[in-house]
DNA sequence: ACCTGAACACCGTTCAAGT
DNA sequence: ACCTGAACACCGTTCAAGT
């Protein structure tokens, strides 16, 4: 049973940071919602900082675990492609929540190292796997995939970030369709 | 000689706000760089959200002046065009700075009303320069010139916010090469 | 092993008071 | 007309103390 109220903590921290940022993680309401005072939450994470950069790390862990799957259940690249999109597409969907990665980015003047080391492992994540996919699409070079995917990665998280001001999920599908059409994502609709 | 505190707190919150978000603008340090107690601040804005508001309004106009004035040097629209992501590569070369846009709609769930009415303002100057630029270059119709530019806009905004996590501009030179070379920025370097 | 109350310096905000 | 000091509730953090 140990580590139960530290999982509790994980998880509305997470909850906080989709929403809200870093900045939003707070820990008195996070204390209110596991339902422990403020200051247990020192016992189990020695800072905010050292609780952000678990809250990080776990997201791009789970986000690696959705590319896997996504590459698993699909065996044609240009299927894998298509459905890329729709991780960040969810994030919209439930409660309009932006990327955690992309929140983080945009503070990142206030952010930890240890919580900014993560913030790029998610970064990392996405654009390898996106590399690996371009590759196996046979559609360039190594070198080429790689560019390309860094571009996919940065237009989507774009889209994301435009749309979620409007909340509007029509406007994100909208821009990922143009990404299409202009020849930036490759061809196909998911 | 009226008003001059007044442009001294604005220009002070400007700079924090492009250096840490709406989150960044501190009362206390306005004052201390202003050189009034933070509770003088409430005589010339009514509230924090007031002030984030003049800012990002200042801050749109002030884009839109200088997309005018691209549009003014350049008199083929194609030159307009590969001109454009310079305004986002100025931000980041001049202090690693983001869109204040950009910026705020991260943070957008802490955002007052009164400010998200401005950074939505500030997308629409973009938007609809954009589109008109495209449509002066003979690029489509006007439903495609308008879809194209929120596309493009989007992915600019995206390579920004991640060019500045890795604090690399080369990064977003590439991204925004990267963007032409697929096809989404029509083509010619600037 | 895990949690708490009380305190600290810091924040936005208010307000009565000063010039 | 413009500014200030003191207070408020709120934050992250610490720490001695409880079970």
């Amino acid at each position: 049973m140990t580590g139960n109220a530290r999982e509790a903590i994980l998880a509305a921290a997470k909850t906080a940071a989709q929403h809200r940022g870093y900045n939003g993680i707070n820990f008195r309401s996070i204390g209110e919602a596991v339902g422990v005072k403020n200051a247990s939450i020192y016992y189990h994470f020695a800072s905010k900082a050292e609780l952000g950069a678990a809250v990080a790390e776990r997201y791009w862990q789970d986000t690696a675990k959705v590319l896997q799957g996504i590459g698993e259940a699909n065996p044609d690249p240009l299927r894998c492609l298509a459905a890329y999109p729709s991780i960040f597409r969810t994030s919209l969907e439930d409660g309009n929540r932006l990327c955690l990665s992309s929140f983080m980015a945009a503070e990142y003047e206030d952010l930890p190292e240890e919580v900014m080391v993560e913030v790029k492992a998610f970064a990392q994540t996405n654009v390898e796997w996106l590399a690996q996919v371009l590759a196996a699409a046979g559609l360039g070079s190594e070198a080429f995939c790689e560019r390309r995917a860094r571009a996919i990665y940065s237009a989507v998280a774009g889209a994301q970030l435009i749309a979620r001001t409007r909340r509007d999920i029509a406007l994100f599908d909208e821009l990922i369709d143009s990404y299409r059409d202009a020849g930036l994502l490759p061809g196909m609709q998911p």
